[in-house]
This record gives C-alpha cells, structure tokens and sequence, in this order.
DNA sequence: GCGACAG
DNA sequence: ATCTTGTCGC
C-alpha cells in the first residue's frame, strides 16, 4: 500500500501551535556580541525533502560551515501549518553542525501567524535556540502605514522590504530582531537566509533520485 | 458561505 | 515550494 500524503490531524496541530506560543520568550536571551548566525532553509525533489543549514560570521557574514539533511516528506503544504512539513530536516541539519550559533535566521514567519506560531517560532522552542523569523511574503494580519504588521492591536512583526517580514521565532525582542535583521542584509534578502536558500538548492541538484 | 493563505 | 524557455538587462 501506498499513499501520497499523512493527512497531518489540524485540530491535533492547532493545539500544539497554542501550546508552542505560550512557550516563547519575547526577550533577548542569547550570548552578546553574537559571533555566530545561522540560516536555515528547505528544498524539495520529488518525495523527498532537504533540510538545509549554514553557519556565517555574524560580522564578516561568510560562510563557515553548511550541513544538511534529507528525509521523506508525506505532509502536504497547508497554510498555516508549514512547520509540520518543514521542521523534521531542519532539526536534522542543525543538529549535525559542530560550530553553534547564538541565533538562527528562518526562512518562514514566526511569530507572525495567525496563533503566534510559525515555523520559525516552532523550531525556535522546539530546540530551545533563539530564532528569527524572515519570510518573503504576507501570510496573516494588517501592516500598518510605519511597516509594522498588527493583528488584535498585537505587533506581530514588522515589514522591513517589500519582500522581507521580519518577525521573532524566540529568545529575541522584536526591535532587536530587525536590528539583527538589518545588519545581516547586504542584498535583497539577509544573507544567513539567502547562503541558506543557495546551498539547499546546490544539495536538490546533485541529489540524485 | 466567501476570501486569504509562509514554503 | 516545484515545473519550465526564452528573454530582458547590468
């Protein structure tokens, strides 16, 4: 018997997201100056899913080390619900790097969601690391006319481009998420997140399957 | 019921 | 996210 995708239980799901905002430290609670940032990302091919993770000089911002890991992926893309399909190898990658940075760069919200649990708060109090979230595009509440995303008169997060949400995954204020953020740009998207995105794509193209 | 919807 | 050819521009 085959099947193509584990429908994921939402009710079960949802109540995890609750349970996981509650957990979240809104503060900064890293080691400083951070001399480490990691970026973190995810690449599909076929079934499979690869999880991709690297390490820069947080102010030389090169690359020091790139892991990765890949799995078999049976959960379909549901809005909302991207941490149940993505976190698996990105808990994978992350846990085979030998240097540990004081903060990792998501790609995907965090606290940014409609229960303040995106993928990158998700990982963030899953692994108890301080945790950024840095999406591409909208996913829930209002921005306002500073930038600012709010939803419920709750800041939620803060659009620093056209095409980067900046919001806290966990152990990090918001304000000095968008500093990290800022620092960490020298293209369109921040580096931890973009050496990410290309060093996931570089593993998905010499996979073989 | 309708619209919105990270990657 | 992935699937894809040519095409525009620095």
């Amino acid at each position: 018997m085959s099947r193509q995708s584990t429908r994921i239980d939402l009710e079960k799901a949802r109540r995890i997201q609750m349970f996981i905002a509650k957990k979240v430290l809104e503060e900064d609670d890293f080691d400083a100056p951070i001399k480490y940032v990691g970026g973190v990302d995810v690449a599909f091919k076929s079934k499979y899913s690869i999880g991709a993770v690297v390490v820069l000089d947080f102010e030389k911002l090169n690359v020091l080390e790139r892991k990765f890991y890949v799995s078999e992926v049976n959960v379909p893309y549901i809005p909302t619900y991207l941490a149940f399909r993505e976190i698996r190898v990105m808990v994978g990658a992350i846990r085979k790097l030998s240097i540990k940075p004081e903060i990792f760069l998501v790609d995907a919200h965090g606290k940014c969601h409609p229960r303040r649990a995106g993928e990158a708060t998700h990982l963030g109090v899953l692994l108890n690391v301080p945790t950024i979230g840095v999406a591409k595009s909208y996913l829930t509440g209002r921005e306002r006319a500073d930038g600012f995303i709010v939803d419920d008169n709750e800041v939620l997060g803060y659009r620093l481009k056209p095409n980067v949400y900046v919001s806290i995954g966990h152990k990090v204020s918001l304000q000095t998420a968008i500093e990290i953020v800022k620092k960490l740009t020298v293209n369109e998207i921040p580096e931890p997140t973009r050496q990410a995105h290309i060093y996931a794509k570089e593993v998905k193209d010499k996979l073989i399957i």
